[in-house]
DNA sequence: ATGAAAGCGCTAACAC
DNA sequence: GTGTTAGCGCTTTCAT
């Protein structure tokens, strides 16, 4: 199909050996008349060229491998703009692989990876008991790779966000206001940003010297409508007395957001709720909700220099990277201190 | 690093011509003894083939490329969610050139596609003069492609959604309701799909004897902030008597609804509102936002499917595939009917 | 039914 | 300074 560097090195009457020296850039011994030649050529005949037959005897691709569960998730495309730019920047191209949150897809997109001879991968979240052997067996090819807000033993190299601190600042924050109610809407337990942040609320509960009420737990799934589904619940117990919502992240805010409205009740006077982040969500609302600010741009680049510092062979000093998380008062908890 | 045909070839005693074809599926005149020895090795050995190699002898990477303006954005993501899906389920992979926007982003990506051999190429919006060059220029070389809701001149391949009907059912309903001056949000006026939405409710406007009026046209980007901006500068403007907003998505639309909230107003009794879709949005709001529906997954799917075809080298029978778009009621348009 | 050999486009080592 | 050569892992004739 295209020019080839043998076509060049035929136009110009050289050996393509030289044509791919100056194209590499490794022109240091090569006479300025060729280098200029051979330039011309290359735009004249507008080459263009052929990564698979350089990887071939490089042996590297200059493609990383990317993971996600699920690409149109506001929370992972974000994540693989942090990682495309910062691949980018080191002229490297991003392969994706969306799982649809299933194991075998991941396995699956390994070998594809392995077989496009990515140089490296990075892991975006998705839990289960397999995943160690599957990451041991990496680990044993030496094939570099970094996680994404996946604690697994023997720490592999990995981004994290401080779900835990996270999530306990912002409980902290709603019994300072004077809530002793508190109910919580859990993600999917089985990943460990849900249950971190779950872990968080209950340290935060006993901090306070307030006994965890386990009626007070709804559990969610991350979704809107989980949101939703568990704001009926919570308003079909006539019992349930929580003064304040905190869901685990801000998808499923928003849907309990929804049925507070949709039971003409407002926020905060009526309920106070707040939501751990990891959604994008528009602000319309008034007030807009109170949350936990995620980078989760940076933690996508990060991972990618975590990468790339493997790739270079670089000691890492640090095999893990940790986001700090604050609060972000919106005004959607009320005080109730202010009142008497 | 890995397994190759080789390797399968002498651990099984034959040659690794004959591995290959089994693994290729042409095992037509092989044993089926010498089959299953190779089918055991290959599980036993670990084997995954090396995609670069196979691409250079046969010329395809069973890979496409696609381009899209930002990745971040639900739009794109979602679009980006519906080729990868066809494309898996064809066997190939996808990379994704993420633009920023940027035009010569755009060519690099051209270059970078070309150079990893990517067997066709989809391209997202972006809107330039230039573009038509760039077009041309791979219809030369035979470059199959596919576009999504770009308008060219000497129409190559593409996949469209009815911009145009979409805008002027939604104005329509707006005049049927009774609305007689109904300001409108532009997108950015270089992309198709924006010019489109506008000429739709013009002619709505005009098919119900209802003259343009330019000062109801305001002009936005796409962007949440710029409803904003403009829902602040109608509210600014005390002459400004329109009854309704239509913006021509729905970002635009929810930054507006903001403003009319803050001024402690009501939809749809003190302003109706609608937007165009292109943006996910969570319900929330009360009443939600009246839309048109934009089946954004099944174009990215069709974009693929239609690349798809055209690889085979099939004949394409419609160069361009529309979609419809229908008009979703949810509420946020006053009837101006039923009062008397 | 299977093997030998050529060649895809490129880089790297070593000659000259 | 530049050319020659070998080889990366694979597929594909063409022999046998």
């Amino acid at each position: 199909m295209g020019t080839t560097l043998k076509d060049i090195a035929e136009y110009c009457g050289v050996s393509s050996a030289t044509v791919s020296m100056i194209i590499n850039g490794k022109s240091g011994r090569i006479s300025d008349d060729t280098i200029r030649r051979v330039e011309d050529a290359v735009r004249h005949l507008g080459y263009t060229p052929n990564i698979a037959a350089r990887s071939m005897v490089t042996k590297q691709s200059k493609t990383i491998g990317l993971t996600i569960p699920d690409i149109s998730d506001y929370f992972f495309s974000e994540l693989a703009k942090g990682v495309g730019d910062e691949a980018d920047e080191h002229g490297y191209d991003l392969l994706i692989g969306n799982t649809g949150s299933k194991l075998d897809k991941e396995k699956e997109y390994i070998q594809v990876f392995q077989g496009r001879s990515v140089d490296g991968i990075i892991f975006a979240p998705l839990n289960s008991c397999e995943e160690n052997d599957l990451f041991q067996g990496l680990q044993k090819k030496h094939y570099p790779f970094v996680t994404i807000e996946r604690y697994i033993k023997d720490q592999v190299p990995g981004v994290f966000m401080k779900n835990f601190q996270g999530a306990y600042d912002l409980t902290r924050l709603m019994i300072e206001k004077g809530h002793r109610k508190i109910a919580f809407i859990t993600g999917p337990l089985c990943t460990a940003s849900a249950s971190q942040r779950l872990s968080g609320y209950k340290a935060a509960c006993r901090s306070m010297n307030i006994a965890v009420d386990e009626q007070l737990i709804f559990s969610g799934d991350f979704s809107y409508e989980s949101g939703n589904r568990v704001g009926m619940e919570f308003f079909d117990e006539r019992e349930c007395t929580a003064t304040a919502i905190l869901a685990s992240n801000n998808r499923m805010a928003l849907g309990f957001y929804e049925e507070i409205l949709s039971h003409g009740l407002s926020v905060p006077e009526d309920l106070s709720i707040a939501g751990i982040g990891g959604a994008r969500f528009y602000p319309v609302l008034n007030p807009k909700i109170t949350t936990i600010d995620m980078p989760i741009y940076d933690l996508g680049r990060e991972a990618a220099k975590l990468l790339f510092h493997l790739l270079k062979g670089e000691e890492i000093k640090k095999r893990a990277v940790e986001f700090n998380l604050n609060v972000l008062d919106q005004g959607s908890i009320r005080d109730l201190n202010t009142l008497r």
